[in-house]
DNA sequence: CGGCATCCCTGGGAGC
DNA sequence: TGCTCCCAGGGATGCC
């Protein structure tokens, strides 16, 4: 499910319940991840409190009181559940955390990943400049860094396609194979095109288009949450919003021709030949 | 170094 | 209904 608005959508649920709570308990069922959970985590975590959750990429980094993170990565089929009542344990649920917020009110999360390419950490604040993952990101596609300059300096030189460049998290940090589409379906690029081609404005476009996707999709994960008094992370993507993603048979809905399936580095990829090029 | 294929893993859907 | 095959939204790794 998760690129980033996803994400943001479960961290904003989550900054509901998470903010100040204490954990009264944690069970790992299984802690053989993407890698491996680390084995003290359960003592570690234990009656830390956890402060405020925010995003990096696709990343959910939770800060303790005791100058930890604890992070989560969703991977390709991972998702959070917030639970308040009763609960069956579900397959594929790896990690439960309870928790009792400053109002004396309880909750559990639960972390859920049948594919189990996701990943969870926890690592002293001092070592995030350092970590291994987080180091190697690029920037955030809708903070102001993101500007025509910036790309211009990470296209010097390369020849991959518009597509995989979006994609490179070193990059941009968030945009995975759905919103890539999206995104270059918005800007009228074609996403087989190279970078080294790509005029200024087209970067124009590529950036106007990023910010606008993603803070629609990110207003359309708020909203379809707002309601839940027991957000529940499984929102999945937001299909109703899609434009092009999936949609190969059906019309552009700017020319009227059909849209495109084709594979780019074995990722399917949607486009319409017409509008983009 | 850049770019690309491969691989990790499980489940769901299509097709027979 | 059941089997097989193919595909899937991430990203590290290794090879050229």
């Amino acid at each position: 499910m998760p690129e980033l608005p996803e994400v943001e959508t479960v961290c904003l649920a989550l900054s509901k319940i998470v903010n100040n709570s204490i954990v009264s308990n944690i069970e790992i069922f299984r802690k053989d991840l993407r890698w491996k959970i680390k084995e003290n985590l359960e003592i570690d975590l234990k009656q830390e409190i956890l402060k405020k959750p925010y995003r990096r990429g696709k990343y959910i980094l939770i800060p303790t009181s005791k100058e930890y993170i604890l992070l989560f990565h969703l991977g390709m089929s991972g998702s959070i559940k917030i639970i308040s009542d009763e609960y069956d344990l579900s397959k594929h649920d790896h990690v439960k955390i309870d928790l009792k917020t400053k109002e004396n009110q309880f909750f559990s999360i639960i972390y859920n990943d049948p594919r189990r390419f996701g990943f969870i950490d926890f690592f002293s604040i001092k070592k995030i400049q350092n970590h291994f993952l987080l180091k190697k990101l690029g920037v955030e596609p809708l903070e102001k860094d993101f500007t025509i300059n910036y790309l211009q300096k990470k296209i010097h030189n390369k020849s991959k396609s518009v597509k995989n460049f979006l994609m490179d998290q070193s990059i941009i940090a968030g945009i995975g194979n759905i919103y890539a589409s999206e995104i270059l379906y918005k800007a009228n690029i074609n996403p087989l095109r190279t970078v080294d081609k790509l005029r200024k404005e087209h970067l124009k476009s590529i950036i106007y288009a990023t910010k606008f996707i993603l803070k629609k999709s990110i207003n359309f994960g708020g909203t379809s949450i707002r309601n839940h008094l027991q957000p529940d992370g499984k929102l999945g993507y937001f299909v109703q919003e899609l434009q092009v993603y999936g949609k190969n048979k059906h019309n552009c809905n700017k020319c009227n021709n059909v849209i495109t399936l084709i594979n780019i580095s074995n990722r399917s990829t949607y486009y319409c030949s017409y509008c983009q090029k």
